[in-house]
DNA sequence: ACACCAAATTAGACAAGTCTAACCCAAAAG
DNA sequence: CTTTTGGGTTAGACTTGTCTAATTTGGTGT
């Protein structure tokens, strides 16, 4: 069995091959994790030992296909996790994160399967985030871009917010953006702010960071239900 | 914050002082967690520390008030979590405790909450089990009498199961004893066994490990409903 | 080519939780 | 009142995950 250590730094490590290249660096690791350099060198050590990485020496590591399993497997619970206390519990998408960000360690096979069957093998979590499915395919995330590239006048719908600050999240689904959400872009200010109208005809303003982590596509001209994210 | 670890010994502590008698002798506790005899010594010391035991050398430990108040947490965690996973998940009585056992150390306050309020503020667990309330005020264990002391043509109601065993507990279900079950005691046998009736006419018998386990009281002459166990 | 520097690794320490082996109490037996 | 003995504690070691301090590496700049 794997530390809920070990599972972490796997997470890690696979989120940050998604977005950079790999070899991934050690202080980057140490970045993201919130540790020392030497820390990370030990752990990733066993990681590498165990084949769940492959490491080069003073130059970083990358997931073998076992990792990226691992990887997955985490990832799917704590998706699950989250869509599962936004559905059943009534938590708020703005908090959901850190709970599920411990529990994503400690549910069984069996939870999973179970949460899984009375979500109805959700596809989505409240984030607009993909769940791996259950056979724990690799997937591909790159289909949406950010809501800062976008024009004046453009519209756009929300496929996903990358963005996991409570009072954040608080404020957008305050302001009425949320996954799904159909969007018009209505100014670039050169001062990094961008400024959305919604459908309501009410206007919100965004500081770049988070218009950054806005994901959004062309709007689907189908239907309003909450089938349209596949 | 406490360590899982501790939290376990806390537990074990709190329900040997439940059953026998406090002080709490090194080597029950041993037992009770399967860990040696100078693994006890250290982690009483630590509990002892913090103040949530009362220890003796070569004598044995007692919960405090505030060791008692984190025992009724977890188990207010664990019964939670087995009524949670029986009502809201569709497991088996039988699969819930291990479950239960190691998400009771990592769910938040505002995941008791919610659950708890989910569920309507249950007051009993699937296994009959009473769950602390939310002000963690000792709960009285000791209302029932144990299956194996009645007589027989005794009438009684199954008021709770103190058996984990999943085997024994699937076996108890499909025979159709759980809480709530009213019972005739056909026959006590000399060999160790007890042989009881159901309302449907159907005779169960069990062994005696399996009786001295099934904790009855007086038939609720009343209703059938579900709120009976008050 | 050579020195420099940032990043990585090695070395050694520490806390938590566990073990085995050795030693010590304290209560019961004589 | 002494001895026996079973359970408890102390001593010391190991693992996991972390740290700081010292050292090494490999690419960069001149």
């Amino acid at each position: 069995m794997l530390s809920a250590k070990m599972e972490d730094y796997l997470k890690a490590i696979y989120r940050l091959e998604r977005d950079g290249d790999p070899p991934i660096a050690p202080s980057t690791i140490a970045e993201m994790l919130d540790v020392t350099a030497p820390t990370v060198t030990s752990m990733v050590e066993k990681l590498a030992d165990r084949g769940l990485i492959e490491r080069e020496k003073y130059k970083g590591v990358r997931t073998t296909p076992e990792g990226e399993t691992v990887a997955l497997e985490i990832i799917r619970h704590h998706r699950l996790l989250e869509t599962f206390l936004t559905e059943q519990l009534g938590y708020d998408w703005a908090e959901v994160h850190e709970e599920a960000e411990v529990l994503e360690h400690h549910i069984s096979e069996e939870f999973e399967r179970r949460v899984a069957a009375v979500l109805d093998e959700p596809e989505f979590d409240p984030h607009g985030d993909p769940i791996p499915s259950d056979s724990l395919d690799p997937i591909d995330d790159e289909s949406a871009t950010a809501l800062s590239e976008h024009n004046e006048g453009g519209q756009v719908e929300v496929a996903r917010v990358r963005d996991r600050d409570p009072d954040e999240l608080t404020y957008l689904s305050d302001a009425g953006i949320t996954p799904g959400t159909v969007l018009t872009v209505e100014e670039v200010a050169p001062i990094g702010m961008v400024t959305v109208q919604l459908e309501s005809g009410s206007s919100v303003s965004l500081p770049d960071h988070i218009a950054d982590a806005i994901q959004v596509r062309a709007p689907d001209t189908q239907s309003e239900d909450g089938v349209s994210q596949a």
